[in-house]
DNA sequence: CGCGACGTTGATTTGCCTCAACGATTGTGG
DNA sequence: CCACAATCGTTGAGGCAAATCAACGTCGCG
């Protein structure tokens, strides 16, 4: 149980509050470790989200999808993020959303039938877990103001600068669904960013 | 204590969770009562927001202001609705929106300082504000989609149809920055409907 | 090898913006 | 209580960012 797969959970929770020892391992005890491999879809939309993954490697995505068949990112998870549709976890809806492995990937998954005896077990877990909240909520309102009030071609330097390593991990037109452009704008955005 | 005033917001945190009669008047007497006066700035960008306001009464919006100073207004709220920046109010940082009256309103504000206090006193409440954080959340989720994968007009339908009486209690300039487009393709788009 | 997924490029169209001018309503100080 | 200024909504002409549609090159992979 003090496996090196831990460490990285461990790092970030403590963060948020101090864990007695014998918490920390009542807590691990309830993740169920899960090796996906690239393609693997984790949710469909119309299906109850009954999951949070931590992706303790890999890469994972979240998008929506619109009566086009256009797809709409919302989230990509690397290292350390968390990945669920929380709303629908919490509150037993059919989700909205989809959920994929863009990477063979190692997860560790919070089952919805065990958070709430981990809320009971474990005081200071509420406080964890209102804390991502809290970050999740901060970065979508950046990024519903960015999109509103930014250009694309801004938007799209953002992303680049906050996280370099994204174009070498996904593909581009998934990177343009995230803007909120189609993947040919996207290629025209670049080309005239080298010419420069 | 249990004046009438009080009513709507216990109703409100009782449908989360169960609350004995004790906890629920140290949580009302932790509340500030606010008369605002419409125009009211309750918080301008740059400030540290120390509270959350419950609307009893009157009509509350927040809004960013992006370089051209163009308003991008990311929330109205109501009675029954919290107003607050709460990514702000959490981590103790300068704030990006602005929140003022838009209507003479009530307001039951839950300050800073005695949030933490609260949390120890009454074990229900992080579960509370919780909840609150995932109907935000959702609400977010499904703002940004409406955003990038349906035109003006159908998310200016969308919005009068869960919010009838907005119309009737904000100006339609606001409307137009809360949907992402101009006050003037916005008079353009009723003209449009009006003609069918 | 051949097929599908991916990125690029060009021509054309369109949704929405900008700027400017103009009534109507509100509210406010003299 | 009126006068005048804001504030607000409307309308039109013109422009631009980004979408659509279509064709084409290039990989990686079964």
């Amino acid at each position: 149980m003090n496996e090196e797969r831990y460490a990285r959970i461990i790092g970030n929770i403590s963060r948020c509050t101090a864990m007695p020892y014998e918490q920390q391992q009542k807590f691990l005890a309830a993740l169920e470790v899960k090796q996906v491999p690239k393609k693997t879809q984790l949710l469909r939309a119309g299906e109850v989200c009954d999951f949070e993954a931590y992706v303790n490697k890999g890469c994972m995505r979240s998008y929506f999808l619109d009566e086009h068949g256009h797809e709409v990112t919302l989230q990509f998870a690397t290292e350390d993020w968390w990945v669920s549709d929380v709303v629908s976890m919490a509150e037993g809806k059919p989700s909205r959303i989809f959920i994929e492995a863009l990477e063979d990937s190692e997860l560790l998954c919070i089952h919805r039938g065990k958070k709430e005896d981990l809320y009971r077990d474990i005081p200071g877990l509420e406080r964890v877990f209102r804390m991502m909240l809290l970050r999740n909520l901060g970065a979508l309102q950046d990024r519903l103001f960015a999109t509103m009030a930014w250009p694309a071609e801004e938007r799209y330097a953002a992303v680049l600068k906050r996280f370099p390593e994204l174009p070498n991990r996904v593909p581009q037109h998934m990177i343009a669904s995230y803007l909120g452009i189609t993947p040919e704008f996207l290629s025209k955005l670049r080309a005239r960013r080298v010419a420069k």
